[in-house]
DNA sequence: CGGCCTATTTTGAAGGCTCAAACTATTCTG
DNA sequence: CAGAATAGTTTGAGCCTTCAAAATAGGCCG
């Protein structure tokens, strides 16, 4: 049985993974992910890599096995799962989930799992869009376009927001920017650095293409 | 912050504390109860003395201090709504929620409680007829009878099973003797060993009086 | 090429929890 | 009361996760 620990470090490198070209994850990037010195990764490494859950040569990055992989997919499972579960069953905000969710994704056993999967009618996204992996593991690939790159004028469907910080995540509530809404983009300015969207009968919204590139659509 | 093996070892001495005259707890038992060797017993409550969780002499018993308990009662309660939560919401049997349980209880934060709670409707008592702590610590205290040794005859019901077995709860549940049925004792055998139990409509059930003196009874 | 900067690794240590096994206090028994 | 049985304690050790700080490897710049 992988500690709580253990599946911490292998979720933190499926994320990580996700977000680089060759999937392979720097220690120093998995460090400060983790709230922990550099050595102290080292040495995780060294105990995953020898548990067959990475593969790793010194000095060149991490990456996981197979084996890991699905362990690391089950942990999101479950962390996704418990997110939309504590706002859909138990009326949290979207804001305070995922805090909740990193200690309860280490409690939680299979069958309590399935029983949370089929009250929810098996659902395919949390609520901040992310894709919930299926309890065999596979897990469908998202959007690749954002309110920073979408075609403007059209009609847009938001579908992820990609960052858990409560005060992002609130502010995104208060604009109406929440996956499932629609919305367009009016004009993009590189120079300002600004985008401006329109939401469903509401005057516009001003955002930075930072804040922006975080608002996944579709369509 | 109390690690989860530290709230296992309070709610654990709360435990057999109530079942001992003078509320004071052998070390030995505690380390049956908690599956670990006696050795690790005593550095544990010199740990939790240090503390001030516990008060305990060498070789002269634990017993908690009212920090100790009230921490105690805050596990005890996160324990039983979760086992209520769970057979309610999530539809589990009532043999399966305790170990469930069991992990959850460290997992869950106040906020989560609160809403649990809010939706269950501020419950008294698990399915187990286990009386739920207040959020503030108070706990009501239970049924002195049993089938066992309660008045014949007459009818009465159910409050409480005491033994959080699987099987036996299974077994329970199949006699129809769960909390909240109204039964009545036909008849004693003391050089038998047997008590006769009807349930409504059905016909008798026969129980050896260990088994019978972990059902307790109301009226 | 040589030195420097940065990322990573190594080393030594600590805290929390546990064990095995040797030891000791206490209590029972004859 | 002596000896045995029982319960509890001590000691030395190990595993897991972490840290601080010193050492090192690799790449980049001049």
């Amino acid at each position: 049985m992988a500690s709580s620990t253990v599946e911490d470090y292998l979720k933190q490198i499926y994320l990580e993974q996700q977000a680089t070209e060759d999937h392979l994850v720097s220690l120093g990037k998995l460090a400060a992910a983790m709230g922990v010195v550099p050595g102290t990764v080292t040495t995780m490494m060294k105990a995953l890599a020898d548990s067959g859950l990475v593969s790793y040569e010194p000095r060149g990055g991490a990456r996981l096995t197979s084996g890991g992989e699905q362990l690391a997919l089950h942990v999101l499972r479950r962390h996704r799962l418990v997110e939309l579960f504590l706002v859909k069953v138990l009326g949290l905000d979207w804001s305070e989930v995922h805090e909740e969710a990193e200690e309860l994704e280490h409690a939680i056993s299979d069958k309590v799992l399935e029983r949370m999967d089929s009250l929810l009618e098996r659902p395919r996204v949390d609520p901040h869009g992310d894709p919930i992996p299926s309890a065999r593991g596979k897990l469908s690939i998202p959007t690749r376009h954002s309110l920073a790159d979408c075609t403007t004028g059209k009609p847009i469907r938001i579908s992820r927001v990609m960052d858990q910080d409560r005060d992002f995540l609130q502010f995104v509530d208060r604009c109406g920017l929440t996956p499932g809404v629609s919305v367009s983009v009016d004009l993009r300015d590189p120079l300002a650095d600004a985008v401006w969207v329109k939401v469903a009968g509401r005057k516009a919204i001003t955002l930075g293409t930072v804040a922006a590139a975080k608002i996944l659509v579709e369509e």
